[in-house]
DNA sequence: CTTTGATCTGAACGGGTGTTCAGATAATTT
DNA sequence: AAATTATCTGAACACCCGTTCAGATCAAAG
C-alpha cells in the first residue's frame, strides 16, 4: 500500500468540499458544473469522481456534515436547567452558528428539492431533531408556567425562521456586532413567550 | 393585421408563464429548461420565444409582477390610523397574500441570485420599498410611545422573516385554518413591538 | 376567395453536461 | 533500483442546453 503518507487525497479531499460548498451556495447546486469546481481546486472533472461517487452525493454529503456538526455543536453546549435560560443559550447559538456557517445552512434549506427523495428524508430528520430541541425548551417552559405559549410547535417554527433570517442581512463591520445582534433577537424571542404582564427585568 | 381575435397568444402567453412559475418554484430556475416549459404548455421550445426574449426575462417579468401584485395589494388596503391596528393589518396581509402566492413568494427570494445585476437591482428596490412599509408601521407607532423598538430596521426583518417563514410548513386542511394561523402570528408580533408590562388586553 | 400575418413547427447551431476509463505520473515501500 | 499503487490527466461518451430561423399553418381581414 504505498502512497498512504503524503497523499494528496488529504488535501484534495476537503478542498474539492470547500470549493463546493462555495459554489453551491453563491450559485446554486443546478448552476455548478463538476468542471467548475475541478477548476477551483485545481485538477480535471475526472479527478473529483476520486472523492465523490457523483455530484448529487456531493450535495448530500455537505448537507449531511452541515446538520451533524448543528446538532452535535448544539449538544455540546452547556445546557442550564430553567427553560428562560435554556432558550437564550438557543437563541443565541443558533444565531452564531448560523452566522459562522453562513454557506451551509444556505445550501441545507435552498438545495432540498435537488436531493434525491431517501437524501431529502435524511435531512429533514435531522431538521427535525434540531427543531425538537427547541420545542421540548419552550414545552418545559409550559409545564413550569414560565412561559405563555399557546403553541409550542408553532412558535418553533416561528422563532427559528426569524433567527435565521440574520444571515439574510447581517455583515460584521457594520453599526452593530454579532452580540449586538443576539441581544436583540433574544429581546425578541423572550417577548414572544412570556407571559404577558410580566414586569421589564432588565 | 388578421388573427388579432382568437389569436393563440392570449391563451399561450399566460400558460407560459404558468408553466414557468411552477416549474421554477418546485425544480429551481437552472434546472428547468425551455424544453420543459414548452412540453407543459403543449409546444416546441420554439415557440416560447413568441412570449419572451429570453429564459433570463422569463424569470425576471416573473418576480416583477409579482413584486408589483404585492405592493398594489398592500397599497390598496384600507390603512387604519392606529400604529397597532396598521400592523396587526400587515401582519395579516403578508401571512396570506404570501399563503396565496406560495410559487411566486418562492422564487422571488430563491431565485435572486440568477437575476442579472441590474433585473437584482430591481426586484431588491421593490422588495426594500416593501420592507419600508412595515419599518414606517414601527417608527410610526415608537414615536407615538404605542411600540417599544430599539431597532425598527432589524425588528422588520425579524418580523418579515418570521411571517414568511408560514410557507414553509402551513398546509390547508390541517388542524389549523388560516386565520387560526394568523391570529397566533399576530399575537407573536404584538408581543415583540408591545412596551413589556402592558397588560395583556385579550 | 384571396391575402395577410400572427403563431407554431422542426431542425439546426455551437456549446456545455455528468460520468467513465485507459494510460501517464510520481511518492512510497520493498 | 524496482515494484507498487494512489492519484490525476485527457479524451471520449451520450445527451441536454438556450436560442435561431426558414417554412408550414390557418384564422381573420379585405
Amino acid at each position: 500500500m504505498a502512497r498512504t503518507q503524503g497523499s494528496h487525497s488529504d488535501i484534495t479531499g476537503p478542498r474539492v468540499r470547500d470549493a463546493a460548498l462555495r459554489l453551491f451556495a453563491s450559485e446554486g447546486y443546478a448552476a455548478v458544473s463538476m468542471r467548475q469546481i475541478a477548476g477551483e481546486v485545481g485538477v480535471q472533472a475526472g479527478a473529483l469522481y476520486n472523492y465523490t461517487p457523483d455530484k448529487q452525493t456531493l450535495l448530500f454529503d455537505l448537507m449531511k456534515a452541515h446538520m451533524d456538526d448543528l446538532l452535535a455543536a448544539w449538544e455540546a453546549e452547556a445546557a442550564p436547567d430553567a427553560p428562560m435560560e435554556r432558550l437564550e443559550r438557543f437563541a443565541r447559538f443558533h444565531i452564531r452558528f448560523n452566522y459562522e456557517r453562513a454557506d451551509a445552512v444556505f445550501i441545507s434549506y435552498m438545495e432540498l428539492r435537488n436531493l434525491s427523495p431517501e437524501n431529502f428524508e435524511v435531512i429533514e430528520g435531522l431538521r427535525r431533531r434540531y427543531e425538537d430541541q427547541l420545542e421540548r425548551i419552550l414545552r418545559q417552559g409550559v409545564a413550569q408556567g414560565i412561559f405563555d405559549v399557546a403553541e409550542p410547535k408553532i412558535t418553533t417554527m416561528a422563532v427559528i425562521a426569524m433567527l435565521t433570517g440574520v444571515n439574510t442581512w447581517f455583515r460584521e463591520g457594520g453599526r452593530l456586532s454579532l452580540p449586538d445582534v443576539q441581544k436583540i433577537y433574544w429581546d425578541m424571542v423572550r417577548r414572544a413567550v412570556m407571559p404577558q404582564g410580566a414586569p421589564n427585568l432588565d
